[in-house]
DNA sequence: CTAAAGTTGCTAATTAATTCACATGGTATA
DNA sequence: TATACCATGTGAATTAATTAGCAACTTTAG
């Protein structure tokens, strides 16, 4: 096992891996080679093999990987743990269909409630609660650290109020350029940027 | 101007610098130095440099930058010329918050149509036809190359009938791994997966 | 039990990306 | 118009990431 630490072009894969794996796994299949996960999910074998070497010594020589080990590993590194409770901030149109989104459980955590700067906006969606953004430090649960930013406007603002209630780590659906510190993360997951990244690919083949 | 093919890194970096322009000009300014746009998006200042070069001389030396030039090179690069027509194959919750979404026009394109297997899905919304998938050869528009996937269910399945129908640009929220061709591009904006690298990072710090 | 076959995990080599450092040529001021 | 200044753009150096190659160990077959 290799103790430095983990390049982010590795940690860009984990998930990767964990999802291709699941899939093998409802396949039946029980035990892979660093050679056929390759080919699956289009990632060289000895790039497979090194980024599993940062987390353990996680397969046998001359055998391969069994499939189960290596989901419980990856899962307790990935949040497996199911137990991080994870606020979506702004419940407009995406933020409630994130709500709607029944798939959190037994990935994560759970999404624990919601906030929205319009009073109106508060209520009920699918089990989980929306309080007014006012009520913030009041509602936030304990341990909380994970918000999905769902917002319209003012996304910038926002973040600063919950990084002082404690997030440290961000997905953000806005387009918006939002700056962090440098212990605080935040990941982009923004349609419109990845369309254009789309578009400038598909037009320098 | 370096003519060598733009490197990865660069190609994600590209959409955050228009979207860092645009707030810069929104905010008034017309003229900025690598090393004050390298602050603000964090970024060091000669990879800012460097990426710009790959598309032309864009600066001036000893002045820096002028954003509106600058804004409309990265716009003609981006799908600025706003005449994709993108479809979302999937009416769900989440299809029909994008069919709702008003900021797609003046950024790639439009959203010309989306479809559905589920043919109680079929109608319009925001303006937005939405078609039964099984009628996806006719009503598919002419020229489209890009679809947003938002299904549930038989995501690969769904894809291979883009492709063939003349898809090469995916950008996919399904959380399902999803097999193309080599000169057919797929993009993941995976909130699940995008949770697991920042529990994983959140972690390990 | 022994030997052949096969796959990992690691070291070394290669390739990609970032950063340094500075010549070049425009800008600003008087 | 002359002069001091300043930021770009790019070759060279460095650092990060990927890939090749192989020793070590497991499994499996005979």
């Amino acid at each position: 096992m290799n103790k430095r630490k983990v390049p982010k072009a590795t940690m860009q894969r984990y998930p990767l891996y964990l999802k291709a794996l699941k899939k093998l796994q409802s396949l039946g299949i029980d035990r892979i080679m660093s050679n056929q996960l390759g080919s699956f999910i289009d990632v060289e074998p000895t790039t497979i093999r090194r980024d599993f070497s940062f987390i353990g010594t996680l397969g046998k020589q001359g055998y391969g990987y069994d499939i189960e080990t290596l989901i419980e590993t990856f899962e307790g590194h990935l949040g497996g743990t199911y137990n991080e409770k994870i606020i979506i901030v702004g419940a407009g149109n995406l933020g409630r269909a994130l709500m709607n989104y029944n798939r959190w459980n037994n990935v994560v955590g759970e999404v624990a409630c919601a906030f929205d700067i319009d009073e109106n906006k508060v209520g009920v969606i699918n089990d989980i609660p929306i309080y007014p953004l006012s009520q913030l430090s009041k509602n936030i649960p304990v341990g909380c650290r994970i918000a999905i930013l769902t917002v319209s406007h003012d996304a910038q603002e926002t973040v600063d109020k919950l990084i002082e209630a404690g997030i440290v780590g961000f997905i953000s659906f806005t387009h918006d350029h939002i700056r962090v510190p440098k212990d605080v993360f935040i990941k982009y997951v923004d349609v419109i940027s990845s369309i254009q990244e789309l578009v400038f690919q598909v037009n320098n083949i």
